[in-house]
DNA sequence: ATCTGTGAAGTCCTTCACAGCC
DNA sequence: GGCTGTGAAGGACTTCACAGAT
C-alpha cells in the first residue's frame, strides 16, 4: 500500500512534466508498428538520457520486463493513468484574438485528452461570430459551463491587459487550472494550478545563449590578435 | 576579474529562464511611472520569492543599494544586457499556418528585442500571398537571410510531419537556436539550441493536477462514507 | 533601521552503477 | 547476455539567516 501511495502522490514534478513526452514518443511509435521498446530506445525519441527515462518510470510502477523492455501499448496506457488522460478534460478558451483563434483550429486538443467546449471573449462584437465551426459565447456563460460542461481547465488567450480580470472570473465560476498565455504573472488562490507560455521568454533564452556564443568568438579573436600582438 | 568571468559564464539555467520575467516586472514598474524597487515588491510582481530574485540577480552583479532597493530603470538595463538585448536579433518564422500567422502578428517580438525578418513556408501556393505586411517566402531563401540579415533565430510553426526537416534546413543555413512550437523532438547538432513550447504537454501537466485533486476528494468522500459505515 | 548580497544548509533532481530478473 | 528497477552518490537549485552597507 506504501508503494501505492507512492506511486498516487510521490511523482516528482519533473517527472510529470516529461510523461507528455514519453507518451507522444510511445504513440510515434505504435504508429509506425512497433509493439517493444527498450529504455534506451524510448529515451532516445523522447530526447532524455535512459536512466531519467527509467528512473521516471519507476515512479508509476513496474511496467517493464528486464532484459527484454517495455510494451508500446501497455506503456502508453499507463502513462495516459497517470496523467489523468483516460477521460476527456473540458477546456474553455477566453480570446479569439489571433492567438486564441489558432488555438481554437489546433487539432492536437481532440487527439490528446482534451475536448475545447466553449470559445469565449469579452467583446461583445466578437461574441455570436463563428470561429471554425463554433460560436464564440459571452464571459457570462463561464458559471454554465463548469456546472454543466464540468468544465475544469480555462486558456487565458487575451491581451495582457484582460488576463488578470480573467482569471478572476475563471476562479470565481470554479475552474482551478489555467493555461496563460498573456505575458503577465496571476495573482489567483493557492489552490488554483497556473501554467504559462510565452513566446517571449523563450525567445530571450535563446538570445541569451547566442550573444554568450558570440561573446565567446570575440574573446577568442582578441586573444589571437594578442598573440599576433606580442 | 574572476567575478567578471562569474558574471558572463556562470549564470545558472534556472536564473536565465526567470530574467525575462524580472524585465517584464521592472517595464511594467516604469511605464508605471515607479523608479525605485525592493527585492520583496519586485519578487511579488515576478511571482518569485524574494531570497530567490535577490540570489539571480547577484549572478548578474551588484546593482541593489543595501537598505534601499534596486532603481528600476538601471536594473532593466543590466538585465536587457545581461539577456543580450541591447541588439535586436533577427528572426525567421517558417510554417504560415493558424499558429505561424498568429506569430506573425504578434506585436510583442518587436517590443522585446526582436525582428521579425521574414515569414517562409514551404508549400509553393502559400509563397507569395501576404501576411500582415509582409510577403511570405520560400525555404530557399534561407541562405540569403542567414548571410544578408544575419538571421539567428529560427521559429518552426509547421505541423509535426515538417518540423525536422525544418529544423535541418535552418541548421544548414547556419541557425543555432530554434524554438520549436511543433509536438515533436528535433535532431540536430550539439552546438544548435532548441526549446519547445508545446501546449499539449503544458494541459496534460494541469490534468495531472487536477485528476489528483479529484481523487483526494474521493478519497475523502470515501473516508466519510466509511465513517458513517461504521 | 532597512534592505541587499551571500555563505551555509537543505531540498530536489540527475546520474551512476549494479543487483535482480528474464 | 541483456535490460529493467533502484539504492547511493553527485550535482543543481532553493531557502535560510545574517553579515555588511547605507
Amino acid at each position: 500500500m506504501s508503494a501505492d501511495v507512492a506511486a498516487r502522490r510521490g511523482i516528482p514534478d519533473a517527472s510529470v512534466a516529461r510523461l507528455p513526452g514519453y507518451l507522444q514518443a510511445l504513440t510515434n511509435l505504435a504508429e509506425r508498428g512497433i509493439s517493444s521498446v527498450s529504455s534506451e530506445e524510448l529515451a532516445a525519441a523522447a530526447g532524455v538520457s535512459s536512466a531519467k527515462l527509467r528512473k521516471d518510470l519507476s515512479h508509476l510502477g513496474s511496467y517493464g520486463v528486464r532484459g527484454v523492455g517495455y510494451e508500446v501499448d501497455r506503456l502508453a496506457y499507463e502513462i495516459s493513468t497517470a496523467l489523468g488522460l483516460t477521460q476527456d478534460w473540458p477546456v474553455a478558451i477566453v480570446g479569439m484574438g489571433n492567438l486564441g483563434r489558432a488555438l481554437a483550429a489546433y487539432s492536437g486538443f481532440a487527439t490528446r485528452g482534451f475536448n475545447v467546449v466553449a470559445l469565449l471573449d469579452h467583446d461583445d462584437s466578437l461574441v455570436g461570430t463563428s470561429v471554425g465551426k463554433r460560436r464564440v459565447r459571452p464571459m457570462a456563460d463561464l458559471d454554465a459551463l463548469v456546472r454543466e460542461d464540468r468544465l475544469a481547465i480555462g486558456v487565458i488567450a487575451t491581451p495582457a491587459d484582460s488576463a488578470q480580470d480573467v482569471a478572476d472570473r475563471l476562479v470565481a465560476a470554479g475552474v482551478r487550472s489555467i493555461l496563460n498565455f498573456a505575458p503577465c504573472v496571476l495573482d489567483v488562490p493557492v489552490d488554483v494550478m497556473v501554467r504559462k507560455v510565452d513566446m517571449s521568454t523563450e525567445l530571450q533564452i535563446l538570445a541569451f545563449h547566442e550573444q554568450r556564443r558570440t561573446g565567446e568568438l570575440d574573446l577568442a579573436e582578441q586573444s589571437v590578435v594578442g598573440e599576433v600582438a606580442l
